[in-house]
DNA sequence: GATAATGACATACGACGCGTATGTCAATTA
DNA sequence: TAATTGACATACGCGTCGTATGTCATTATC
């Protein structure tokens, strides 16, 4: 007993200071955090983030990495426990959307990252959720649901519809009221997607989908 | 002669702050851009800058106003010269690209805009253009063009599309090329909103569209 | 098993940038 | 012409970042 293996103890102030930062940053936004007071929050100095993470940008890469990879995770699980790779797709925007109403994913993701990092379509987890939702786009196109169109620039569409949608949504002073109008007008737009014979006369299931997002 | 009227004198200085915090702002960024540095190139100080917008992000308030009044002007020109209320629709859809691929446009007002001033659907300004394509939404679905939509739903989907689609053309290897691919899919998702018996059999003009792009 | 070497942190220092408080001077107003 | 307003500059303090340096434990070498 007594002392843990070095590589544990290491690990773990790594993962104390992306806990640190990544409260931090979700709460009081990238530039307002000071480096001394949230390393201190984690019984740190600012010399462990800077040995571990080189400067302030990448710990927050190290953060953005984190939430994705959550975010990934979550997605994969929706898609995969649905009937149809149609419903699964559907399904897989609306968890989209759902998580981007979490403020700390709002915050840190898709306000502070762009602008400490750039462009989210060069960051290579953010590509994850996009190539996701391309293979599932590609695999309608193979069977011949939706119209035959580039998987990967509808998937970038579809996220950045979804993206803003959320954002609105989050916002707004009905959230509930703005969701079911977004949700509403975001099926009309994915039945763009699908072929002329299966959305003739085709019910669609809005109403699912909505209670999903209350 | 002599000297000019002092209300002129001040809208100058204004004017000179604004434009050299927009030089700063869109080449270096928000932060990165020093204000003693932006304000010294303009021959002022911030003694000025604090006088007239209160702080630093007072002053990037000032710049994307500005900005985005040029931006709405710009796609009031675009829908008012189209023969149909359907594809003046279009065409300001395909400018609303075009201007976001603008790097100044993608820095000051799609990335440092949204992290220091918070969720642009809050902005009076952007809801300007917001507005514009609500309106003309609006119109389409009276005239039953369109799918009964909420117009305001769609205008920030169809807003969010073009804008993460701009972002991924302009920082793509090959931008003409993703360009094509993102059009069409963006075609594609728009179909979705016709009606169907507009829908069917109607040609798509792809091509037009294509060539404002490239 | 003693010593050297590596690495994980803490501490100390310098520089910069922001915001505010204060000062100055011209232009209006009475 | 005297008083007042307002546009701007100057000066100061404070916080924050990055780096350079120091310390101590762990691991490797013999």
């Amino acid at each position: 007993m007594g002392h843990k293996p070095r590589k544990e103890m290491i690990a773990e102030t790594r993962a104390k200071l992306v806990a640190a930062a990544r409260h931090a940053f979700g709460t009081v936004g990238y530039a307002e955090a000071s480096m001394d007071d949230f390393t201190a929050s984690a019984g740190l100095t600012r010399g462990a983030l800077y040995h571990h993470f080189g400067d302030k940008k990448g710990l927050l890469q190290a953060v953005i990495a984190e939430i994705d990879a959550e975010m990934l995770a979550r997605l994969k699980i929706v898609s995969a426990r649905a009937d149809t790779l149609w419903q699964g797709f559907v399904d897989e925007c609306t968890a989209y959307i759902e998580m981007a109403l979490e403020p700390e994913i709002q915050r840190i993701v898709l306000r502070d990252g762009p602008a400490v990092l750039g462009d989210p379509s060069q960051w290579p987890s953010q590509n994850e959720c996009i190539r996701s939702m391309s293979e599932n786009l590609q695999k309608l196109r193979d069977e011949g649901t939706i119209v035959a169109v580039d998987p990967e620039a509808a998937a970038r569409l579809i996220s950045g519809a979804s993206l803003h949608a959320a954002q609105w949504i989050a916002n707004s002073e009905d959230p509930e009221a703005t969701s079911k109008k977004a949700v509403q007008a975001f099926n009309v737009l994915l039945e763009g997607l699908l072929k002329q014979s299966r959305r003739i006369g085709r019910p669609q299931a809005p109403a699912e989908i909505d209670k999903s997002l209350a």
